[in-house]
RNA sequence: GGGGUGGUAGUUAAGUCGGUUAUAACGCCGGCCUGUCACGCCGGAGGCCGCGGGUUCGAGUCCCGUCCACCCCGCCA
């Protein structure tokens, strides 16, 4: 009986892992570990396939080779764990031929004996990479799931991401340094999952969003130079790449301006990149201003991998008086924007129709009213279009043509109105058309900083917000602007993005307590609700507070593109769903009413 | 808060105009097989058609509601 081998992990310690043996291994005797991947059952001729998180290798059961084995291994089923003990052999020379597809292909083991540890029930799905499996059914059998090599080669890539960062930072002289998890609840930004407090009824922590004031502190103290890896939590809705509890590379130095932490971070990528999948990326990275990436590419994280950009054409149209053309006029009446987006004649020719028609629908789900479009004609005259009078203003139609860069066949794409719409539906268009027409290099990593924020934004409430965070820096040259103009004052912060993806994002602290004071009060913040939200962090700004900056990663995003993941999900060990619940565990439950009470909680549903 | 897609055997899917016993592939179970590697051959089992109502002589199919998962908008200082 199998179990009555207990020599198995006592003398009998595995070797090698499974997919380490080559014919240079002839004739040695090892013992592996591993699941069962495959059987193939032949009768006199038993073969399986021995998996562990390196790889596979066959392991091959005859009654002459050990009858005794031979007979246990027709028992074996998918995913039993099991050790296998035995002498490698040449595939060929035992009668058999090599497979080239595996790295161990051209020898097996001989199986001298075989432990089984444990069965298993057939899984619901097959632990392997090409599944068609629906999620739901993975998320629950998460165990098994991680099973799977795609997400194992996943996760090695992850921690060796994590090695990457600790060997960077330790050899800049950063300090690895921790924040407290449970910290003082401030509202404002992202919603706070909170905690109430058994000791203090009626009062709670909230789950911090970022360690950002902390590492200030830590500034404050003299560090000097500070990372950590991170949890942060936030209570947002979720995306295909947002969880709300997820991991930064937390960053921050003191006596920086801008160009350092760039060029830090530089480096860091580009240790990750040489670590984890051998890629040099050089620096530095360009750099582009936050107006022009909107401008251009309708969005602050534009993807460099390809062109079609934007083009404003609404000075020139008010140039020409709006041309006669009535969706010009009644949008520069309205001080509205007009952008065009053109697509050569090349790709252009591709699109149907009825293509062409629902991409009305694909642009009204980013809040367009509609989606005017024109056809360059043989005579540059603008055909199936809307816009059609502008065929009646010649030089204006020649002026615009020339702006556009068109050719016949061309079709160009419109939007007028509020800069913000126009821009979204655009930006969300020319990355449709990047993906439809096959212009992404899937192989490219276009890095790119973005810069020149602005410092505010403009609330539904006409009020303002941060843009980034309240200790972000404006630019001194635009102090004068805070609580007077604020639409004017520009931040010295930074966004560092990758193929179209925010990876990081960051700013020039502010370090004088006067500029803090004026920027909270430029915020609407009243007095004593700054004391009581920010005092300590104005209290620490007294006792001499350096100069700093830094900026913070998102892990699971950087985990995901160095991947090549199609999910977050796919580089989170136990993620959770869209409605933030994990179908593994079954989380959130409810709790019992004594807990509740035992925290002074109430529950209203 | 809003829009979209999906849920049928263990899994992935098909299921026409509402009509007989709900199909297929893979997997699973039993048998045979000494060179397979998506092994092969023979045989077999397996269904809350997400859930709850309704319409109908009759519902996987039509209607209403609801739950779950995924994608997107809003949101994410």
């Amino acid at each position: 009986m199998s179990t009555a081998q207990p020599a198995f992990l006592v003398d009998l310690k595995r070797t090698h892992p499974c997919n380490a043996l080559r014919t240079s291994d002839l004739g040695r005797e090892v013992v592996l570990m591993g699941w069962v991947q495959n059987r193939r059952d032949h009768g006199g001729r038993v073969f399986i396939d021995l998996r562990d998180r390196e790889g596979l290798t066959q392991v091959v059961f005859g009654p002459e080779l050990n009858a005794e084995a031979h007979a246990l291994a027709g028992d074996l089923r998918p995913e039993f764990c099991l050790a296998v003990a035995g002498k490698v052999v040449s595939r060929v020379s035992s009668g058999g031929q090599a497979n080239p597809r595996l790295a161990t292909g051209e020898v097996e083991i001989e199986a001298a004996r075989l432990h089984i540890f444990s069965r298993a029930e057939t899984p619901p799905f097959p632990i392997e990479d090409e599944i068609d499996t629906h999620e739901q059914l993975r998320l629950k059998y998460r165990y098994l799931d991680l099973r799977r090599p795609s997400l194992q080669r996943n996760f090695m890539k992850r921690s060796q991401l994590y090695r990457a960062t600790r060997d960077y930072f330790h050899g800049e002289r950063f300090v690895e340094l921790e924040t407290p998890f449970m910290v003082k609840y401030t509202p404002g930004g992202a919603r706070n999952f909170l905690v109430p407090s058994r000791l203090n009824p009626g009062r709670f922590y909230a789950l911090a969003e970022s360690p950002q004031i902390f590492k200030q502190l830590f500034m404050v103290a003299g560090f000097d130079r500070y990372f950590q890896i991170v949890r942060c939590f936030r209570d947002e809705d979720l995306r295909l790449d947002r969880q709300p509890e997820f991991t930064q590379i937390d960053v921050e130095m003191s006596f920086v301006v801008e160009e350092d932490v760039y060029a830090i971070m530089e480096g860091l990528i580009a240790r990750i990149w040489k670590d984890v999948l051998d890629v040099a990326i050089p620096g530095p990275f360009p750099r582009m201003s936050y107006d022009e990436a909107v401008g251009r590419y309708g969005v602050d994280k534009p993807d460099l991998r390809f062109g079609l950009p934007l083009t404003d054409i609404t000075a020139l149209v008010a140039a020409h008086g709006g041309a006669n053309v009535p969706f010009f006029t009644s949008t520069l009446e309205a001080n509205g924007t007009i952008k065009a987006l053109r697509i050569p004649a090349e790709h252009a020719s591709q699109l149907s129709r009825a293509e062409l028609d629902k991409l009305e629908e694909f642009a009204k789900g980013f809040g367009a009213k509609g989606l005017a479009r024109c056809k360059i004609g043989p005579a540059m005259e603008w055909a199936q279009t809307p816009l059609k009078a502008i065929n009646d203003s010649p030089p204006a139609r020649t002026a615009l043509n020339e702006a556009l860069g068109v050719a016949p066949g061309d079709i160009v794409f419109f939007q007028f109105g509020a800069a913000k719409n126009v821009n979204a539906v655009l930006g969300a268009l020319r990355m449709h058309f990047g993906t439809r027409f096959q212009l992404i290099d899937k192989a490219a990593w276009k890095f790119l900083w973005v810069t020149d924020f602005p410092m505010f934004e403009k609330t539904d409430q006409g009020g303002w917000a941060a843009a980034h965070h309240p200790f972000t820096s404006p630019k001194p040259e635009h102090v004068q602007h805070l609580g007077v103009d604020n639409g004017k004052v520009q931040a010295r912060a930074y966004d560092l993005v990758l193929n179209g993806n925010e990876i990081a994002g960051g700013s020039i602290r502010i370090h004088q307590r006067d500029v803090q004071q004026k920027v909270f009060e430029a915020l609407g913040l009243e007095i004593e609700d700054l004391r009581a939200k920010f005092g300590f962090l104005l209290d620490a700004f007294k006792y001499g507070p350096p100069p700093h900056g830094g900026i913070a990663f998102g892990v699971d995003r950087l985990s995901m593109l160095l991947c090549g993941a199609d999910s977050l999900r796919d580089v989170i060990a136990f993620p959770k769903t869209q409605k933030g619940t994990d179908l593994m565990t079954d989380c959130p439950t409810e709790v019992d009413a004594k807990q509740l009470d035992e925290l002074s909680v109430r529950v209203k549903v």
